[in-house]
RNA sequence: GGUCCCGUAGUUCAACGGAUAGAAUGGAAGUUUCCUAAACUUUAGAUAGCAGUUCGAUUCUGCUCGGGACUACCA
């Protein structure tokens, strides 16, 4: 058992024999105890004050004379104000740690039974990855391993934007102005390829627009009436007929995006259960507003469009069906979700979508609740902030959007340049040495993104991020290694540290006591993160855990002790470290090299 | 106008309603006899403002001031 559970199990027991009163877990507050005081962790008694009607001192006092005489394990404690500062004994941590490292499984908690799917990237197919992505990518990713080691099974889905009139401007472009380029003949990746055509398809209307208006036409007239986008929209048409030509065109330029993007997916380390194509699930939940219609909760306008009101809710009336009974965003996603959770029965829906999209999904579940399916209270919108550059916002019409393909290949040319710099790779093969360039920098960049509250706006400084000192993915990358190397050089010395069974009476330093701590805290922050859907949790975790052992390690002689029980206790406690800041690290999507 | 989010050292980020608000980075001063100095030690530096609830507020409530998003018969 953890040791503050150990401390609100007792403390519950001293309080109903000191004071003959039952209280609710949650008046139980316990903390570690904070650096500068004494003791291991710390019971607040404020909240207990209402039954002990003593002060909170006196309270403190008789609590801790309570338990350092009913437990064992309890080697002291003192008072300050409201707080009992309890020591733990040296045989008490050793048995505890010792429980950790038989634990196999450490950091996996069991199997709930519940099944979570995570929809995240979303992409559009007329334009590559780029930074906004990355941070939804990376979240989606990390919160799917956190819901695993959660105990729950994971469903990782992707739902691309295939159609729609934008698809249109890039096949547009492409045949206007491609001269039938091909990735292959061109060279460039096929997502890049495309967006280059509707960048191009921007141009060409941006000229007709300015054509028009210069003809005397009003700029919204013109607008409208560019015979580009015409063209656009009469493809459009063709597209939703299924005409022939359209469709392959539709087809191959899809594939080349597709091709495009799980180059992009494969670099940064992820992957999907399943794929779902708007042009496939587009025409999805009509049969939804024919049972709002005939439930009486939605209604038609006389053009035919079909709404939902919300205004008692405290928002705004919502169209479900254009005038002409073509379905819109909310409508499609309506439908989604019910095929989904009927699919796959599943208890809970996340969806990684950025933030300003809040208003959409409030309105998505609402409805849903409104038309009487209970499971819309398990979605769960993981919102997140935009990043912003140094600069200020990404603007694509100001070309400063940071490209995803561009960024990695940055992030691995900066990895590379340090490490040589510092003389790092010593006898590594040339695969060795680039396999850790893309480690490190893909480290640097996954840990300076997740590190951050997804809810907040974060600022991305290129420069920042392959940063390797500080709160850095290289920084616990680097102490891992540091780690695997003594246990090495421990081997070569021929220490069976392995096979050691670990013994009672061991003289515990208190920074040992602070490492057993941390690691017995992990498997709360996996449940704590998968509550709250924040890998930040266990991204500031591991860095706190690799930052403790980089402290206890310079002054604390490991190779050097002397006495064999204690070497090899200290070998088995870092040969953990390393275990668990794998696991954490894991779960963020960041490998740890054995030797940098 | 309405709804939602954010505001913490120079900068980038932390802090279940708990003790003297933590780190990192940048600034200043130091450290090589176990591993790998991508490390470690010391030092200066912050809760936008005003009320309220509370034994206790960065955290909860209200207002003010700043920044952002949403408020499409786009997706």
């Amino acid at each position: 058992m953890s040791p503050d559970k150990f401390i609100i199990e007792k403390s519950k027991e001293a309080v109903s024999a000191l004071y003959g009163a039952a209280l609710p877990e949650t008046s139980f507050q316990v903390q570690v105890t904070r650096k500068e005081f004494e003791g291991d962790y710390t019971l607040v008694v404020f909240p207990l004050l209402k039954v002990s009607k003593q002060s909170p001192e006196a309270t403190a006092k008789s609590i801790g004379d309570w338990l350092s005489e009913n437990t064992g394990e309890i080697s002291g404690y003192n008072v300050v104000k409201g707080f009992l500062n309890i020591s733990f004994s040296s045989l008490y941590w050793s048995r505890l740690f010792a429980g950790i490292a038989a634990d196999e499984n450490f950091g996996q908690l069991p199997s709930t039974g519940k099944t979570v799917m995570v929809e995240f990237s979303s992409p559009n197919t007329n334009k590559p990855l780029h930074l906004g992505h990355i941070r939804n990518i990376l979240l989606g990713w990390s919160v799917s391993k956190l819901l695993e080691a959660n105990g729950h099974k994971v469903m990782k889905v992707n739902l691309v934007n295939d159609r729609g009139i934008h698809i249109c401007k890039s096949m547009l472009a492409w045949l206007k102005t491609a001269d039938g380029q091909t990735p292959e003949s061109s060279g460039k990746k096929g997502d890049h390829l495309v967006g280059d055509c509707y960048v191009a398809f921007n141009d060409i209307y941006k000229k007709e627009v300015e054509e028009l208006v210069a003809g005397g036409m009003s700029k919204e007239d013109a607008e409208k009436n560019a015979p580009s986008l015409k063209e656009a929209q009469e493809m459009l048409l063709k597209w939703e007929k299924g005409d022939e030509e359209v469709v392959s065109l539709w087809k191959k330029m899809n594939s080349w995006v597709y091709a495009g993007f799980d180059k992009t997916y494969g670099d940064l380390g992820i992957s999907f259960d399943r794929t779902y194509y708007e042009s496939q699930t587009y025409l999805l939940g009509k049969a939804l507003v024919q049972k709002g219609l005939d439930m009486g909760i939605f209604e038609t306008d006389p053009d035919g469009s079909v709404w939902c009101d919300l205004t008692a809710d405290g928002l705004d009336r919502k169209l479900l069906l254009r005038g002409d009974g073509t379905s819109v965003y909310m409508t499609q996603d309506l439908g989604t979700a019910e095929q989904r959770f009927s699919e796959y029965h599943l208890d809970e829906h996340i969806y990684v979508v950025g933030n300003e999209q809040n208003y959409h999904f409030q309105v998505l579940k609402l409805i849903l609740k409104k038309l009487g399916f209970d499971w819309a209270d398990n979605i769960y919108h993981l919102s997140y902030g935009m990043v912003e550059l140094p600069e200020g916002k990404m603007k694509s019409r100001e070309g400063t959007v940071v490209d995803a393909d561009d960024l990695l290949e940055k992030m691995y040319n900066t990895a590379k340049e340090t490490s040589l710099e510092l003389g790092k790779i010593g006898s590594m093969t040339e695969e060795e040495q680039k396999e850790l360039f893309r480690t490190l920098s893909l480290g640097a960049l996954k840990y300076f993104i997740i590190k951050v509250d997804p809810k907040k706006t974060m600022l991305f400084d290129p420069k920042e991020s392959i940063d390797f000192n500080g709160n850095t993915g290289p920084f616990i990358q680097y102490t891992h290694a540091r780690i695997k190397s003594i246990l090495r050089k421990a081997d070569e010395k021929g220490i069976d540290w392995k096979t050691f069974a670990i013994n009672d009476g061991i003289a515990l330093s208190s920074k040992e006591i602070r490492l057993i701590k941390l690691l017995d805290m992990y498997p709360g922050k996996i449940a704590e993160g998968g509550q709250a859907h924040s890998p930040a949790v266990i991204a500031n975790y591991a860095y706190d855990l690799a930052k403790e052992f980089n402290q206890y390690y310079h002054d604390t002689p490991v190779l050097r002790e002397e006495d064999e029980t204690l070497l090899k206790y200290r070998l088995s406690l870092l040969d953990m470290i390393a275990r668990v800041l794998v696991k954490a690290m894991d779960i963020l999507g960041i490998r740890l090299p054995e030797r940098m």
